[in-house]
DNA sequence: AACTCAATGGATTGTCAAGTCCATTGAAAT
DNA sequence: ATTTCAATGGACTTGACAATCCATTGAGTT
C-alpha cells in the first residue's frame, strides 16, 4: 500500500466526475454507489475537494458535485493535496528532523529521488487522461 | 505516507547493518536502540529479513543479525520485498479485479507509470549506495 | 551439565486511520 | 411558508496495523 484510502477514494471519485457530461451534478450517495466507496465516508471526502476548489458543491434539490474545472486542468497532484499528500514530501526514512542535501542520512539522496519521481508524475498527470478508457467503472472480479 | 512502518524499519536497519564493519554482529536490541525503532516489533522484522536471506542470524552468545551478502547485492527490492511489498505491484486503484492493459480501468495507464517507476526504483538502487553518507543515525531533531 | 544470552513464534493489547451517525445548514420545489 | 432534498461538521465507533509480552528454542560459555 502508498496511497492512503481517502487518497484512492477522492481520485476515483474525480474520475468519475470527469467522465460525466460536463455540468452534471451528481450526489454523493450516487458517487458512492458509481465508485464503490463508503457513502459517509465519501460524503466526508468531497468536502475536501470542494474546499480546495476541485469540485463544486450545491445543496437541496438538484444538487450534488462537478468537477469546478475542465479535466484537463486538474492534476492529481492537486487532488492529492486536497486530501494530505503532504507528509510524504518532508518525510526522513529515518526519522530525523535535521535531514537534508547538507546533512543527510543514509539514504537521502535515494529517497529523494524517489520521492521527487512521484511529485513529477503527480503533477504531469490530469483527470483528462482517464477519458477515453473502455472500461469504466463498477465491473468488479467475476 | 507510502511505506508501512515495516518498510521504513525494515530499510532502517539494513542500512545500519550496511554501515558496520563488514562481519560484525549486533543484536535486535542493540539494533532497535540505534535505529530507534521498538525493540519487539524490530525483532519481528529481523525475522522476515532472515526468512528471506537478507540478513543471517546468530542465536545466543555473541549471536546477533549480520547482512547475508555485501550492500551492493542488497537491493531495496529484496528488503520491500521481505516485509510485504507486494499488493502494491497488482493494485487497481477502483479495486477492479480485471483491471489490466486490455482492460483498463480509467486510471490503469497512468497508476502503472508510477508503479512501474517505483519498481523501477527500488530494483536499481542498493544498500551499497547509503554507505558514504555524512550522517548516521540518532541524531535527532534539535 | 548447567547457565546465560539472544533469536523465534505466537498470542495479546494498543492506537490511529477508516468508517459511521446525527443534527444542522442551505437551496430548490410546491 | 412549508416541505424535501442534499451538503456540512463534528462526535462517535470500528478495525487493521502497529507494538508488546511471554514462553520456547538453540548456541555459546564455564
Amino acid at each position: 500500500m502508498y496511497l492512503s484510502r481517502p487518497a484512492e477514494y477522492a481520485l476515483r471519485a474525480s474520475t468519475y466526475l470527469a467522465r460525466l457530461e460536463p455540468g452534471k451534478r451528481v450526489t454523493s450517495s450516487q458517487l458512492a454507489q458509481a465508485v464503490d466507496v463508503p457513502p459517509a465516508f465519501l460524503s466526508k471526502i468531497m468536502r475536501r475537494l470542494t474546499a480546495n476548489g476541485i469540485v463544486d458543491s450545491k445543496k437541496g434539490h438538484h444538487g450534488g458535485f462537478v468537477l469546478a474545472r475542465p479535466p484537463v486542468e486538474i492534476r492529481f497532484l492537486d487532488i492529492l493535496r486536497a486530501v494530505e499528500f503532504g507528509p510524504i514530501k518532508d518525510h526522513c526514512l529515518f526519522g530525523l528532523g535535521n535531514c537534508n542535501a547538507d546533512n543527510p542520512c543514509p539514504l537521502h539522496v535515494e529517497w529523494e529521488i524517489l520521492k521527487q519521481q512521484i511529485e513529477q508524475w503527480a503533477r504531469t498527470h490530469t483527470l483528462g487522461e482517464s477519458l477515453n478508457a473502455a472500461q469504466a467503472f463498477k465491473q468488479k472480479q467475476a
